[in-house]
DNA sequence: TAATTCGTAACATATATTGTTACATGAAGC
DNA sequence: GCTTCATGTAACAATATATGTTACGAATTA
């Protein structure tokens, strides 16, 4: 299975508007990322119904972040995209009536489900703005190491 | 994609193999789990080189469980499975320069790496005699309900 | 010798993600 | 008003992976 890798692709994409200056445009998002631009505007568009960011037709328009970054978690962000699977293995009967196959899923489905819980926990507690201080401390290191 | 099952699919095949007296065979495990003979010999063959299981040729023959059930954790199943990914979500690009996009790497590796450790602790943690226990009980109960 | 069963390669199918093409819609500039 | 730029979306293609299927070889037993 191919891994869906739409979250960090808006990741990477919210914290390149968040340092630029006025709205960046899908073609220019899609050079970022090494995508295709109608693949920017299906991804962000996901986004945009979330009130995350909006976007402006026509000359100088494009995308921009609608929302305080400290106020976006990764969590939102995950919602936002349509709480996709997280999980690559799964049942292979999610109601069978095999009392064996009835023990395995209940084995499976109750770890899966923690390690999810804490999964989605971690996430709510990330927000933009920490990316976005991260990423200012990795630029600081990388000038510090060239001069 | 498409969720990888075989973890799923052999405790299922393990489980009536150790509900039931001798060899069980591909055809007749196919039945139970509602697949193709060849494709449990594809899976169970991983168990077998792990060796966990024993496979006979020839009349009477079939698959065995060659180990104690107290001590085939679902951590060695998996490990035994060659490790498939557990997460269907994961990063864009795995060393990207792009300083942005490596604190996106950064941020959602950590947090994934700690919930596959949770996860493979508790995989650590259930046995097939676990689940075999488990299973009687519920067999026991659903026996007392018909009663 | 025939029947049974695993071992394995090769190929087909199913599903999901991502990429691409095409065209409509709306906004800004000339 | 017309052109240009940009999003909005549908439709389709490409890609990747898991699973299913067919075919045949090898080993074991009746």
């Amino acid at each position: 299975m191919k891994r869906d890798s739409r979250l960090s692709s808006v990741l990477h994409a919210l914290l390149h508007m968040a340092e630029h200056d006025g709205p960046m445009t899908s073609e220019t998002l899609g050079q970022c990322l090494g995508t295709n631009p109608v693949v920017v505007r299906r991804t962000m568009g996901l986004l945009r119904d979330a009130g995350l960011v909006t976007a402006e037709r026509g000359h100088a328009g494009g995308w921009r972040i609608s929302a305080d970054l400290a106020t976006v978690s990764l969590r939102r962000l995950h919602e936002a995209l349509g709480e996709p699977a997280i999980f690559a293995i799964g049942n292979r009967n999610e109601n069978p009536e095999c009392l064996v196959e009835q023990s395995v899923n209940a084995a499976l489905e109750g770890t899966f489900a923690e390690a999810e819980t804490l999964l989605l926990k971690r996430f709510a507690d990330v927000t933009l703005a920490d990316l976005a201080k991260d990423f200012a401390r990795r630029h600081a290191e990388r000038r510090a190491v060239k001069e």
